[in-house]
DNA sequence: GAGTGGATTTCGCAT
DNA sequence: ATGCGAAGTCCACTC
């Protein structure tokens, strides 16, 4: 049993030409590289920022993603997308990194002058991520049981593009008019209920029968309700969580074997 | 000079009890966490996830926020928001930790069975993070120097209430027309053009004279264009950077000094 | 506490 | 490549 990681470690190494050796090897073999350390940091892209010296967590990827890492906050103070290049230097004692991308053009210059903890190693990870209960979950489960949305509801089809958008679900009711369904994960507010009424317009203006408009989510925010009533649209309480269960005892069917 | 930390750092340590103390103190502690080896991952809250067993990074910070990093990717495959509370123990080799959360209800379960390195430490971050070339940095530099907009503009206000939302800015062009701009802060969709459109109609409703809408952006999408001529609305170029650069020279000046 | 809009949003999908 | 909407979005601000 492989107890073992052959990864590098190092406690508050001194930052010298050593170092900028090592680190410039980690990078070009695209080893996951953890720093901790005292750092201040610029960037320059689609925004401007600049942050004074702290100790933070700098963690570059293999695939050339950065991170910075405050101590607190769940969001990465700095950072970069996949795909970055890098350049690293030591000079006076301060580790310089550098990720450049192209398109946009943007670079995050990263200065270290005191380094706790560096640390390389490959990291290997196939594992399956699955995610129960997303939107998509739950446009599936109106697809696949109706009547969930409502007592003979027939639908015709999903992802529907109709001008200002796409309709996430459409079908007949049970006396044959036309039924829109916008979907929403979280509680819907006013933008929901405008999509939809978008929707039902451009339909209207398409089709010669009644066209009704579902508003299908777990919750309304407050003003909502109000404006649903307005136009006259409908609200379906549809609970994401619910809808997953669902789709977990009828496993694995695909929406294309239906439409 | 201290170019020394007083953390904690552990290679391959052996998951038994003398772990499980640990992690419990440091925890309690609230201190900078950091787990590197193998792990699985279930989270149930207001979705639902599952990660199959695999090397990865797992940080727990002061304030109680949780990132799980797979080897690839900008974005943590799981995480919790700052407020958590953790329970942790070891059982059969394997550091179980989980991360409660209120309100929502959430918990975040981490198992590990190998841990390639734990590093445990207080880290001191008082630096200041400042951002340029936001939205809001475009509104301000339209506010101070509304002929960057159009010559002859007169801005009256900002973030002005007028039910369907926020007017960015508005005011009145040379010809004494009443003008609504709609900023962004990168290229304008159809959605900036129709919530411009929104405001106008608003205002117009209200007001006896002429209203002008104007899309300030550094650009807008393709389909976008036609719109904007079919509604009548202008658009003018507007670089953020260049907005940014614009309100670097004039220092910290504050709209309220003005409106 | 709820509602609304921005973000260096990122990501994925479809055109 | 571009456009468009979702996200376990998070966060900040207003009411």
């Amino acid at each position: 049993m492989a107890s073992q990681n052959h990864g590098l470690v190092m406690e508050n190494p001194t930052i010298n030409e050593e170092i900028q050796n090592l680190i410039k090897k980690v990078l070009a073999h695209r080893e996951f590289l953890l720093l901790i350390g005292n750092c201040w940091i610029t960037y320059k892209g689609r925004a401007s920022s600049q942050l004074e010296p702290g100790e933070r967590l700098v963690v570059i990827k293999e695939d050339g993603s950065v991170l910075v890492h405050r101590p607190n906050g769940y969001e990465a103070v700095n950072w970069q997308p996949p795909g970055c290049i890098f350049r690293s230097r030591v000079e006076d004692g301060v580790l310089h990194i550098t990720a450049i991308r192209r398109k946009p053009t943007e670079s995050l210059s990263i200065y270290f002058n005191l380094i706790y903890l560096l640390s390389a190693m490959k990291l290997k990870d196939h594992g399956k991520f699955t995610l129960y209960a997303s939107e998509e979950d739950m446009q599936k489960a109106i697809l696949l049981y109706p009547s969930i949305l409502e007592e003979g509801f027939k639908p015709i089809s999903y992802e529907k593009k109709v001008e200002p958008g796409f309709i996430d679900v459409y079908g007949i009711d049970k006396e044959g008019k036309f039924v829109i369904v916008e979907i929403k994960r979280k509680a819907a507010g006013r933008d929901a209920v405008l999509q939809l009424s978008k929707y039902m317009q451009a339909v209207q203006s398409m089709v010669n029968r009644e066209v009704r408009g579902i508003l299908a989510a777990p919750d309304v925010t407050k003003g909502t309700q109000r404006l649903l009533a307005t136009l006259g649209l409908s609200f379906k309480p549809l609970n994401p969580r619910k809808c997953a269960e669902i789709l977990h005892k009828s496993q694995s069917l695909k929406l294309e074997d239906f439409f």
